[in-house]
DNA sequence: TAAAAAATTGACCATTTGGAAAAATATGAA
DNA sequence: TTCATATTTTTCCAAATGGTCAATTTTTTA
């Protein structure tokens, strides 16, 4: 039967888990939920279908726990815009960090691209709960920063939408970024490259 | 044997085929290739399954033909870049048609979105090839707005990135914005809205 | 070190699914 | 109306897949 404790007990049960969620993603994120298979899951992780399904329930369970933890490392970067610090450095600070993040956690980007792609069956309840709830107090400050003269006037909420979007690109249309920028254009830099043309750009959007 | 030739030869033919492949459109951009069946799709469209495999040879096929309708929808707005209209009204232009396919063309973009997602193993080549040439044409274009001095310096490449991901995400992170814009602000107006954002936003971003 | 608990595996099964074949029916041209 | 062709349906099958179970092996504990 399979695992249900929360908190793995042994050493093994906590290096399986991981290593079964890590290869998870990686299948996942490639190929879809339904796009996957058990086995495949099972064999890049170096071991068996039946010994996977001793540490998850079913394919939906290591789905969800992904998911689960997904959305505490998305939501992290917003999490940190400071109120009181400099707002241009605030916002192009946040820009840095989730192109770091596309750069950094393709994969988990595109398995959660993946999900709102598809509806978030499995996501919308906390889409409406906490995800709301921190953009709307970050939009809050945003419109503080706009009365108080600091930047110029925006809807914030798409201002976020709009910084999700380009950021996010990068990781989730890799393969169509490449393609465009070609062989020169598209190594490793494509990320620096679009980093400092969101940045200005955003900058002088905003500039008041 | 299913149908192999590419015009349609009867009336029952042309109608059938549109049916399966609107039916399609619906389906895949829904679930994703994989986690669309061939029985779906044929109970969407109103027929069994062996009749839809007598127009279409089989599922691979299906979206193949969608995939490659959908490049030539997708190139056209940016295709209809004038570069001797005025750089201003021809972005603001885009970005406008842009967002209006994302009301009207959703599954389209979910469909292409899908594609991306997972290395486009249908269209990569089209994406190095026609996609790129028309993108490489256009950034030359702004770029000769730039040095004219008609818009303010940035880099084409992540411009056109840029719009295609603040504009596309309205639909394929369709559940998300409207998540977090809630019951009063996630109406039909959100395009509205989000076309006013950007049209001004690219604007200031982009005086000289 | 021996028993208990944890971990792993091989064999198996039911269901779903993509697709083929052939027979039956409808349609349209002469 | 008749015949050829186009269309549709019924039946079926093989492969893929999610998941179970009992037996075996490994690890930990007493």
């Amino acid at each position: 039967m399979a695992i249900v404790q929360t908190k793995p007990k042994t050493r093994i049960q906590a290096e399986n888990s991981e290593r079964i969620l890590d290869a998870a993603l990686e299948i996942f994120s490639e190929n879809g939920f339904r796009g996957s298979t058990i086995d495949q899951i099972a064999a890049a992780a170096g071991m068996s279908k039946p010994n996977l399904l001793y540490y998850f329930k079913n394919k939906e369970e290591i789905h969800q726990t992904l998911i689960d933890r997904l959305l505490k490392i998305w939501l992290a970067p917003l999490e940190k815009i400071d109120e009181n610090g400099d707002p241009m450095t605030e916002i192009t600070g946040y820009i840095r960090r989730k192109i770091e993040m596309s750069k950094d956690l393709p994969r988990e980007s595109r398995l959660f691209a993946n999900e709102m792609l598809h509806g978030a069956p499995r996501t919308l309840a906390k889409l409406e709960g906490d995800l709301k709830e921190l953009v709307d107090r970050k939009a809050e400050v945003i419109n503080r920063w706009i009365q108080d003269g600091k930047i110029s006037e925006c809807d914030p909420w798409h201002l976020i939408f709009s910084i999700w979007a380009t950021t996010q690109h990068y990781a989730d249309f890799d393969v169509q970024v490449r393609a465009v920028l070609g062989p020169e254009r598209g190594g490793e830099s494509r990320f620096q490259d679009a980093a400092e043309f969101l940045e200005t750009f955003y900058l002088r959007g905003l500039k008041p």
